[in-house]
DNA sequence: TTGTAGGCGTTATCAA
DNA sequence: TTGATAACGCCTACAA
């Protein structure tokens, strides 16, 4: 079914059906209705290559995310719903392309074969290939998370230094004098992945701002390791009364590292991290953090990225730094039993 | 950049470019090296839109999602998760769409607007609009999960009804006379959502075939509705020893009502369920349930809609039973404390 | 108010 | 072995 056939069957030039679809030149009313009857019992809809095609955009913007081998963090997920849901509001679709690190076919495609207006970058590195060749291409696009040259494109974030160092001054403030860093995955963070490396700095600083003593650790993504990385901080600190973090998915072995070395939280031992809100909700008990505000993220995301569209010469950025809601797993410094 | 420029920079015809990169006619090596070598230069790709409208196809796959409001659970991740990879390996690119029920402007524009060569449907009721929009359209698609009318369409889906049957055989050989469903959320359930239906299903059969006590609760999806769900299961019903659920995410909670009641897992509670391999391994203690491989589930789902466009007469069907992998949550009943 | 015609970038048919 | 040309379905400038 085309623009053609719905014109023969109207009696009517394919431009008059064009035109009565768009609005943008007056049609008769009996001409306009006739056609309207024709397409709906017809179900006509016009062809979106064909209609990408002359008007030089797809109306879709595309969306790079970690490969699966490596599973999304609940946080991850999250920017992926709100952007697709606040695409959908602004009724643009969504292409997703499984990208990691060195070319890669599906991103190559989005890219080089234009079939996208834009393209939001997940989980971007201090160095990334990926940038590079958005910057070549002219194709607009915002990152969520910046490189280590962060003017030179647009992009959502969050103040991951900011964020961590808040969580140890507020430990500080409670008293505790050794507290360690539970970091993301030590692959991550060899690979320049940037709210790993901005965490680390952050903690640095407070560390060395509240004159206390910090050690740091690397965890993988997930809840096992976050148990043995844990056990292994109690057992080489004896002195360790807190913990600050950034690795969501670890956090419930976390809690159970702390619970199996017979401390409780937060009576004998202080937890202080960055999470979904969702995720830190639902621990047990519920984490003081600073709150992700995933949904606002995404939907900032696809925002910047209309404007990028619109306006591709310029550069938009949004550095977001929600505050610490406190939940009761950090309290006064004790000296473990 | 386009292959007419190509062409001139070449000193050739467009066709000859285009067999060039085709391979669909013989080209001399010397014209095809200097078309080769302008491209590398110019880093010429082929306009995805010109090329779809060209070919009648878009290489694309649609992949249609639970809208944003209700957020997925680790099982649908995962499922995305594999198709998305899947579908990247063969060589597809993947058009999300976040659609629910009702008509949704993003669902039209993918299958009305033929942006995609088929279409992968997630979370299908038992009768479900879409599904009939589908077959209407032409289009071929797949679901994950199927209708009541399982022979009109192409599916891949799991067999809940076989796995909770056999999750209660499982709890009724080890004694236990008085066992629960904790099912999905009451309005999946309302909505005629398949999986919760097939799971009381499921479920009333085998506790009619063991002649043992059943009782039945839905339970919303997430932690908190678990604690509060199997807390009044087990206030009201005291003779109760052990549970079967199909409620991934509320997991956590019901492990934690146990808790709360002053009960051991599973030395005076069993609880045995359906649930992603990942998501059952990283509880504490691990739980004894079918591990849904969503990974495949995914990966099926792709392979299974690339033979329906090659084929659209054809219908496909899978349905996968995963056997029960003991864990440690379920042990012989004992009377309740 | 409506119709005609050209072109978006490709691929494929027909000729040379 | 290669080139000219038509066609995919749409939008829109121009003409009537």
């Amino acid at each position: 079914m085309n623009i053609g056939e719905i014109a023969k069957r109207s009696g009517v030039a394919r431009s008059t059906v064009s035109y009565a679809l768009s609005g943008k030149r007056p049609v008769s009313e009996t001409t306009r209705r006739r056609i309207q009857a024709v397409i709906d019992e017809l179900g006509y809809q016009p062809n979106a290559s064909a209609k990408a095609l002359k008007e030089g955009r797809t109306r879709t913007i595309g969306l790079v995310i970690p490969p699966a081998g490596r599973r999304l963090t609940d946080m991850q997920l999250g920017f992926v719903a709100s952007v697709v849901d606040a695409a959908a509001r602004a009724d643009l679709d969504v292409l997703l392309s499984p990208s990691g690190g060195e070319h890669d076919r599906s991103f190559e495609r989005m890219v080089g074969g234009r079939r996208v207006d834009g393209v939001i970058l997940m989980e971007i590195r201090l160095e990334d290939d990926r940038v590079t060749r958005l910057r070549q291409s002219g194709l607009p696009f915002v990152g969520i998370g910046r490189t280590d040259r962060p003017d030179e494109m647009s992009w959502v974030d969050l103040d991951y230094e900011t964020l961590i160092s808040r969580c140890v001054h507020h430990l500080a403030d409670l008293g505790h004098r050794r507290v360690a860093l539970v970091n993301r995955a030590g692959d991550l963070l060899a690979a320049g992945y940037g709210p790993a490396h901005r965490a680390r700095a952050g903690f640095r600083r407070a560390v060395a701002e509240r004159g206390i003593e910090g050690v740091e650790a690397c965890c993988a993504d997930d809840a096992r390791a976050g148990v043995s990385c844990v056990g292994q901080l109690l057992a080489d600190h004896p002195g360790l009364t807190a913990i600050a973090t950034v690795n969501e998915a670890a956090m419930p072995g976390m809690y159970r590292a702390i619970e199996g070395a017979g401390l409780a939280v937060p009576a004998d031992f202080s937890i202080a991290g960055v999470a979904g809100r969702h995720w830190a909700e639902n621990l047990h008990p519920p984490l003081t953090a600073a709150d992700v505000p995933a949904d606002e993220l995404g939907a900032h995301a696809v925002d910047l990225l209309v404007r990028c569209i619109s306006d591709p010469a310029a550069h938009h950025r949004l550095l977001l730094a929600p505050p610490i809601s406190l939940r009761g797993t950090t309290g006064p410094a004790r000296p473990r039993p």
